[in-house]
DNA sequence: TTGAAAGCGCTAACAC
DNA sequence: GTGTTAGCGCTTTCAA
C-alpha cells in the first residue's frame, strides 16, 4: 500500500503537489507535473487510506445504518424482506453518492450512540425506533439525523422522518373492507405504538366513518416470538370465526395468519377474508394472492439516505416525507354483500 | 468529543497514562490514578476516535462485507429473505466479536477491491463471487477472505469456503420424487454455474443412478429479471405437461412458478410436483407448503464471520466448510406410484 | 507553480 | 508507575 509521501519521494516533489493532483486542484499544478503525476498514480494503482484522510479532515465519509430491533422480533428482522429491500435502497444510494455504509443492529440505542460516536459517522439513518428513542439519539448525536418510520411529533423537531401515510393505508384498505358488506372486522398486530399505532387509527376510522363500533375485541395480537408464535396462533385462529375479515398489520403475518387458517381447514377468502400491508413478494406469490396496501420500500430507503446526502451538503429538508400508498386488489377478500 | 490529550492535560498527566487505563493494562497503573482517570472518563463520556486509533495501529477493526450482484439479478438480490438472513448472521457474529461490519454491495470486483482497500478492511467476506471472482480479489487483497457459496477448486488455495452439499441436496430431493414413481423431471435455474451447476450435477446423478436418461430439454431456464420474468414462466408453464415434478434451484423460483402454474389452472400437487431449495418463509408459508431442501442461512453467515474471526486472530481454518442439508418433507409432491 | 511543516487523535517504544 | 515523543497517512496553511 503505498503513500502519498513514497511517491513525492519517488517523483521528486512534494506530498502537497501529488495530493493537489488527487484531488484535480488542476490550477495550482502545470499540466506537465500533473500528468507525471498522475500516470504514476495509475502505475502503482493508488489507493489513498481513508482512516488518514478522515482524521485529517474530521470527516468520515461512513452514513450509519442502524437498526433497532425489539428483542423479541429480532429473528424476524433479519428474514424479513422488508429489511433487505430497505437496505438495498439505503446501500445503493448512500454508495453512488460516494459514501459508505455501516451497518448496525441492536436493540440498545446507547450502543448504537457509541457506535455511531467512535466512527464519526457524518450522518445517521435510523429504522425501528419507537417512543423516544430518535429523540435520545439526537440528544446526543449532533449531525443529521434521518428516521424512517418513526412517529414521534417531538422527534421532528430534531430529524426528518421519511414515512407513509399509514393511516390512509389502512383506512383505505379497510374501507374497501366495508365496501365489499363486510362489518366484523378484526386488526392483528403485535403491538399498539408507531407504526402500528397509526395503522390500527386508520383502520378505526374507517370502522367509525361507516358506523361501526370498535371493541378492543377487535384487536387481535400476535406474538412473533418463535416460541410462542403458535400458540398464538392458534388462539387466533380460534377467534377468527368472529369476524368476517382481518386486516393484518403487514404482508408478513398475513400471510402467517393465512397459513395457519388454511391448515385448520378455515378457507380464504371463502371463510374469512383476509388483506396485508406492504405489498411484498410474500403475499404476491401465495395463492390465493393477497389484497394489500402497497408502499415501495425501496423508495423508502433511496429517500432516506438521499434525503441525509441533501442534509449533509447543507440543504435543508422537510421534517416529515410521507411517501404515497395504493391499495392492490387481489384476490383474498370475498364480497359479502347480499 | 474529548481527546486522550485533553482528559490528560485536566487531570494533569500524560496521555500514556490515561491511554493505559482505557485499555485496561490496569498493572501498569496504580489503584489510585486508575480510579481517577476512570471516574473522568464516565464523567465525558469519553469515545475514542476510531481514525485514530486504526491509523496508529494500522489496523480498522472492520470486516467488509462484499456482496456481489450479477446485474439481471440485483433486484432479486436485494429483496431475497435469503440474503438479510445472511447478512443478519453475519453482522451479528462480527458485532458480537467487536468488529464493525461494512456492507458493499457491486457487480464489479474492481469496485469492491478499491473499497477494501481505502476502508484496510481486515478481512472480507465474499458472497456471489462466480468464476474467478474469488481468486482475483485474493490475488490483491492479502488478508483473511471467506467466501460464502463460491465454487471454484482453485480458489479454495487462497480462501476458505463455507458452503452446501448442494449436490447431495438435490440428488436426495430428485432421489425423493423417484421413490414417489416420478421419472418425468425437469430441473429449474436461471444459469449453470456455482452452486446452481452443483445442484444440477445433483440432480442429473440421482436421475443417472436410477437409471433415468438425462436430456438437454429437461433444464428450464427462468430469467429473473423484472422485464422478462413473465414471458419466462410462460414457457415454462406451458413446457410444464412434459413432467410429472420439476425440481427448482431455488424456493423463490418454486414459489414463483407455483404462483405462475396456479394461475393457469395447473394444481400443485396433483397436476405437477414441485420442490425447492433452501428453506426460507416463501415455501414454508406457501400452501401447498413446500417440499424443499433444508439449510440453515444464518449459520452459514454465522459460520462464515466465525471463520474470519478465527483466521484474524491467527487460528488456521479448513479449506472449505460445508454445511448440512436436510430433506423437508412437505406437501407439493404427490405419490403416483400406481 | 511548488514545497515545508504543522496537526488531526491515538499508540507504543523508551526513558525516567 | 508515569511521562516524553515519534509516527501512522493525509490535508492544508503559509511561505518561497
Amino acid at each position: 500500500m503505498i503513500t502519498i509521501k513514497e511517491i513525492a519521494k519517488q517523483l521528486n516533489m512534494s506530498t502537497t503537489t501529488v495530493s493537489n493532483v488527487i484531488h484535480g486542484k488542476t490550477s495550482e499544478v502545470s499540466d506537465d507535473t500533473k500528468k507525471k503525476v498522475q500516470d504514476f498514480l495509475d502505475k502503482v494503482d493508488y489507493v489513498p487510506n481513508i482512516n488518514a484522510r478522515n482524521l485529517a479532515q474530521n470527516e468520515s465519509k461512513i452514513i450509519g445504518l442502524a437498526l433497532k430491533a425489539r428483542a423479541d422480533k429480532y429473528e424476524n428482522l433479519i428474514m424479513d424482506p422488508f429489511v433487505s429491500e430497505l437496505i438495498g435502497g439505503v446501500e445503493e444510494t448512500i454508495r453512488n453518492a460516494g459514501y459508505f455504509m455501516m451497518l448496525y443492529i441492536s436493540s440498545d440505542t446507547t450502543e448504537i450512540m457509541r457506535h455511531v460516536s467512535t466512527w464519526n459517522v457524518d450522518g445517521l439513518i435510523l429504522f425501528g425506533m419507537i417512543g423516544d428513542d430518535g429523540i435520545r439519539v439526537s440528544e446526543k448525536y449532533k449531525k443529521p439525523i434521518v428516521c424512517i418510520d418513526t412517529y414521534s411529533i417531538e422527534g421532528l423537531k430534531h430529524f426528518t422522518n421519511v414515512g407513509l401515510d399509514d393511516e390512509q393505508g389502512t383506512y383505505d384498505i379497510t374501507n374497501y373492507l366495508i365496501t365489499q358488506g363486510h362489518r366484523k372486522i378484526a386488526f392483528l398486530s403485535d403491538n399498539m405504538t408507531g407504526v402500528d399505532l397509526a395503522r390500527l387509527t386508520g383502520y378505526k376510522k374507517a370502522l367509525k366513518d361507516a358506523g361501526i363500533k370498535y371493541k378492543s375485541d377487535n384487536f387481535l395480537k400476535i406474538r412473533p416470538r418463535s416460541s410462542e408464535i403458535e400458540e398464538s396462533l392458534d388462539e387466533i385462529c380460534k377467534r377468527s370465526k368472529d369476524f368476517t375479515a382481518i386486516v393484518c398489520v403487514s404482508d408478513l403475518y398475513a400471510v402467517t395468519l393465512m397459513a395457519a387458517l388454511e391448515d385448520r381447514g378455515i378457507s380464504v377468502p371463502n371463510d374469512i377474508s383476509i388483506v396485508g400491508f406492504d405489498d411484498n413478494m410474500l403475499g404476491k406469490y401465495h395463492r390465493p394472492a393477497l389484497t394489500t396496501v402497497h408502499q415501495d420500500i425501496k423508495a423508502k430507503g433511496v429517500t432516506a439516505a438521499d434525503t441525509l446526502l441533501k442534509q449533509l451538503s447543507g440543504h435543508k429538508t422537510p421534517n416529515q416525507i410521507q411517501l404515497p400508498t395504493k391499495l392492490v386488489i387481489r384476490d383474498t377478500v370475498k364480497n359479502i354483500q347480499k
